[in-house]
DNA sequence: GTGCGTATACTCGCCTACGAATAATCATCG
DNA sequence: CGATGATTATTCGTAGGCGAGTATACGCAC
């Protein structure tokens, strides 16, 4: 499969709201904004007129109109092209169809941990767990709301809903992790003790 | 908290790895390579230097030495300071602290596949499922081959851990989604069937 | 002993991402 | 009616990320 011409994400949901009608760079970033608006992605303006700019080099979209509002900057408005309607179905076919190995600070954080006293790690994962769950609070909240009071259709909360399903994943994993360390139940437990010890005893003997 | 000098996650295993001892980048990333075996993290030459020099310039670690071995490129050997060991902690604490909302590409992937027919999308996440399943079978295997065949402490595989229940928790959404979509049972499916007939129906027209 | 593949070690330059800066207009409140 | 802040809309400079390329040395087969 031949690489990517664009790989910003931000292209993909670009594509996306183009795929239903003309507009010029800013009024996509309110349209995502409106659409995602918990997530409060915060729209990066460099990257927005840079990925566009990237879009039109290889003909994914096409700038069919310069207007101008007063004396306003003026206004370019893109069109998607057929290519562009080609890529945003293949693009998404490929991230549906392959789980990709995308790199997750807790995740990284956690190989280091060692670097921490397990004191320290257990008073962190605390306030970690709690933030978690108060996350799934309130998305689960939101979500009902969505749906119940607002009739919203499920089909369209879908990605909401798998986030929540992956906070709640994490919440519970964290709750595990924190057990098993205070409980001391997990292997190795005393060797990252002593090698905290070890490193502190120095210090103190001074 | 004021930001990162340096972003790149590659710095925190760097500083990870420099905080045993001092090493050349080379060393570093074989070092990375081996622990890192299973997740088979592509080492990206080009941050790699360019991510230490970065880190020296903000001096968290320091050039202690140039050494060549016959007539090969000479190497550089990096310590790490007591600000990098100190940043090191600091990022570290962060990252567990504090969940991080991390943009993954299924989720925004997700948030658009309205844009593939229901059929396609059905195709496409069974696809995702086996793959994810394999994924598993596999992650499980050979944690408890670590664990039980070669007596490894579970504390230095708690981020693997971690990863399977992520993946884990992944298929099982992927599947609950899956029988819904195929039943029907997801309200405003109508709509998205709908939407895609009257797409096709103009050129079927013809 | 010579040829070939692999490991070692790094450099270079392009492209991308980003966020601060700019700048005009509109709303609003006293 | 004039000041203040929010909204609309984009530009620009720069730091960072990355992958291809380079160059030597080592090991092993034949």
């Amino acid at each position: 499969m031949a690489k990517r011409k664009v790989r910003n994400l931000l292209a993909l949901a670009l594509l996306g709201v183009l795929s239903e009608r003309p507009m010029h760079p800013y009024e996509m970033a309110s349209v995502l904004r409106e659409r995602a608006k918990d997530t409060s992605m915060k729209i990066q303006w460099g990257s927005l007129y840079t990925v566009v700019q990237n879009l039109e080099k290889h003909e994914f979209v096409r700038a069919t109109e310069t207007t101008r509002q007063g004396g306003r900057p003026e206004r370019t408005v893109y069109t998607i092209t057929e290519a562009g309607r080609a890529e945003l179905v293949d693009w998404l076919s490929e991230l549906v169809e392959r789980p990709q190995h995308e790199h997750n600070s807790f995740e990284a954080a956690l190989s280091l941990v060692g670097h921490l006293t397990p004191d320290r790690a257990i008073e962190l994962l605390r306030q970690r767990l709690w933030t978690l769950d108060a996350d799934v609070d309130n998305i689960t909240r939101s979500l009902r709301q969505m749906v119940e009071e607002f009739n919203f259709p499920r089909v369209f909360l879908i990605e909401a809903e798998y986030r929540l399903t992956m906070i709640r994943a994490e919440a519970d994993y964290v709750r595990a992790l924190l057990k098993e360390i205070t409980e001391g139940s997990i292997s190795g437990i005393e060797g990252w003790h002593a090698y905290h010890r070890d490193r502190e005893a120095p210090k103190a003997e001074h």
